[in-house]
DNA sequence: GTAAACACTATTGTCGACAAATTTGTTTCA
DNA sequence: TGAAACAAATTTGTCGACAATAGTGTTTAC
């Protein structure tokens, strides 16, 4: 049983509560929402698949009315597509949309790479120029691709918090999640590891110098040459 | 009477509906989404105000459900905020916040110009290119900003349109939707309303003569000289 | 007179029952 | 045999009642 551990007692009446709860209420439905999303993303519902509200709420132990505001939230969020009185599937991936989404991407990650050299002094990149001149070369060469795609994250999210901007990271990630099922697939086309490898390298070099305006540029340029390699081999992609 | 007029008898059964019922059915509540959000834009109600779920309710007739599913949607799009067992009020655009949707609006506009661009006759865009020379001209100098602003997102219409990239589409009106107010305190601000008109023109020149990176250059320095003139007199709009 | 304790009201959160619509299965007729 | 017509079952949509929580006003104790 959940229960709020208020051990604090209540000094004067009248005051807000210094931790707005977050924890407790309405939070279900947010749980279903992220178990979703993670198996949408790992394709552990293929895309078209049906989700049945009832099913759900019994797995979860929730009532259906929380199963349909998580399905609503997915919904907006552009994971899954609902017809009225029919049902919810989760949305397919569209060879367009993906290049849609790749165009979009491009010049966001360029934004997030300017604003990161720009907040971030220039020597707090060292560490990740190192493991991209170290062990990620490794990875690559080894086609240890579990662990190049985390040294990959762990770029982005350092990036994304050094930039600071909570805007650019919502729409970041909305993108990520929507072309997460698509990393797997690009990084083991030929040369494609090897090539972000030193695309890296490059954006990482004009970081520590400071120079945002080349990480920028140097970010987006291997956005672009990830699409391209997407282009090419389409017809073995989707 | 809103009626599906579906005069083609169905020749045989389990046929898809060729058009998926988009009108009757859950669609209240969307209605009461755009009504809010149209409400919060132009401010008729102010930000910091409780949405009572029960007065919504009676005003558009309409069960307490429906209100809580259009305020989830209005919380996910980052209008208003939520607070669990304390209701939700309309969200307060903070000055960083601004400046993050400006920066990260740059990169868009730019976007949406060079694809605009790329997709486009170059002759397409003849009427716009004299629209900025001819009556917008005289808006910005007699300080009709109804007439300017009613131009101005003309302009950004035809290009979202050309751009032809949904995902696209979907950030700029999700950052215009929060940004809307601030239009009209922009353009009153000294010399903004001729210095946003030239910077126009020289987008719309760019893109009539087929030359999409100068148009994406030159959208990206026109939105950050509106960020500019925004810090600048910071002290005067907020 | 101040502050804690209490009771009351207003508002949000939860849930299950019922209605409407769609899909599936069965029968009937040419 | 095949398609239309009908019937049953499954699934989604709607709604109001009840519970839980926060906010407000009043009383009481020191």
């Amino acid at each position: 049983m959940i229960q709020t551990t208020d051990s604090a007692k209540p000094k004067s009446r009248r005051q807000a509560p210094a931790q707005p709860p977050l924890a407790s209420p309405a939070n279900r439905m947010q749980e279903i929402v992220d178990v979703l999303r993670d198996r949408i993303a790992s394709q552990q519902v293929p895309p078209g698949s049906k989700l049945l509200e009832q099913d759900l709420a019994e797995e979860f132990n929730a009532p259906r009315t929380a199963v349909r505001e998580a399905l609503a939230a997915l919904e907006q969020r552009g994971l899954i597509q609902r017809i009225p009185n029919r049902g919810a599937v989760v949305m397919r991936l569209e060879m367009a949309q993906v290049f849609h989404l790749y165009d979009t991407r491009e010049v966001l990650e360029g934004l997030c790479s300017r604003l990161a050299t720009e907040n971030s002094r220039a020597e707090s990149w060292q560490d990740l120029v190192e493991m991209f001149h170290g062990p990620m070369v490794g990875y690559a060469e080894n086609a240890d691709f579990d662990a190049f795609i985390a040294g990959y994250e762990l770029f982005r999210r350092r990036s994304q918090t050094a930039a600071a901007n909570p805007i650019l990271t919502q729409m970041l990630d909305s993108i990520y999640e929507k072309t997460q099922v698509l990393i797997r697939r690009i990084i083991i086309l030929p040369g494609r590891a090897k090539a972000g490898l030193q695309e890296h390298q490059a954006v990482l070099e004009a970081m520590r110098q400071g120079d945002a305006a080349a990480a920028e540029r140097l970010r987006r340029s291997n956005m672009r040459s990830a699409k391209d390699c997407l282009m090419r081999y389409q017809k073995y992609l989707l």
